[in-house]
DNA sequence: CTGCATTCCCTGTTCGGACAAGTTTCTGGG
DNA sequence: CCCAGAAACTTGTCCGAACAGGGAATGCAG
């Protein structure tokens, strides 16, 4: 059992801090029936909904890093849900597209995210999940205030 | 500029996702001039605040892991900011100290957490902090009531 | 059209985090 | 006492994240 760790000097930071630590370990864990790791699975949510796309547009909707994405375009595609093809367009691009493999995933990791939010809000009434996501936005535009 | 990715499945999945990415980024801006990165300063506010311990103990209070605890203090006395001893009453244990030198880096440590959290509830009021707290951890308990 | 800044991608490196597997040491039930 | 299981640490491996640096292609100003 872990302690919870406290540093008076920041209550709310710490709380944050705990609060993004266990998220992203419940995440972890539901996704890893669908043998994904947390992150990739936002690369394929978004190659579902937008559709092939160059990997600068990735990197752009998921506020990631170029070379995190080069490496996890790099393991998407050697595990066949993703695939690289030169743009027609632009020779400095490539554009990914998802896999037909990828998509019989789809529904797996979407159900998966269903139930990460199912989980996260746990009891909540309709009003009070308002309210969280007023709060979370609240903190959201503070920290990108501070950039 | 990055979007701000939006996953119509988990609006407060997706929100906790970006308030955790902005947090830990600012922390590890902030952090940046003390030369530790964000993870570290918990080891050591741990040890300045408990004094010496065993791994173990940082372990259990970080709600960490055993493997990144043995990395993370390797480098920590690797620049000299903390040392191991044997355990007199078990050889299995190591206790970590931590050094003269790290103790110079307190002030500007902590100041550094007082800034991220200020940063954090920005010109929130004072109620208006208490609410947001209440609604983390109702979030922190809602996770760990799932794993 | 030429030169230069920008864009897009890639590689190297470092780190925190997590999991698996293994070693040494301790502890408690028989 | 002895042995099985637990505890403490270590190492190997993989991944996401971030930063630095660099190469190739593009596009824009002059």
């Amino acid at each position: 059992m872990a302690q919870q760790p406290d540093f008076g000097a920041g209550p709310i930071s710490s709380a944050v801090f705990r609060v993004a630590r266990a998220h992203k370990a419940l995440a972890a864990r539901l996704l890893r029936e669908t043998g994904l790791r947390p992150g990739q699975e936002l690369v394929l949510m978004t190659l579902w909904r937008d559709g092939p796309q160059r990997q600068v547009d990735l990197v752009d909707k998921l506020d990631s890093d170029a070379s995190t994405m080069v490496r996890s375009i790099a393991r998407l595609e050697k595990v066949g849900l993703v695939h690289k093809e030169p743009s027609p367009t632009d020779r400095r691009a490539t554009i990914v597209h998802a896999t037909e493999a990828s998509f019989h995933l789809r529904d797996e990791v979407e159900s998966a995210w269903a139930e990460l939010e199912r989980l996260t809000v746990g009891s909540m009434s309709r009003s009070r999940r308002t309210e969280v996501l007023a709060t979370l936005t609240d903190l959201e535009s503070n920290l990108s205030a501070a950039e």
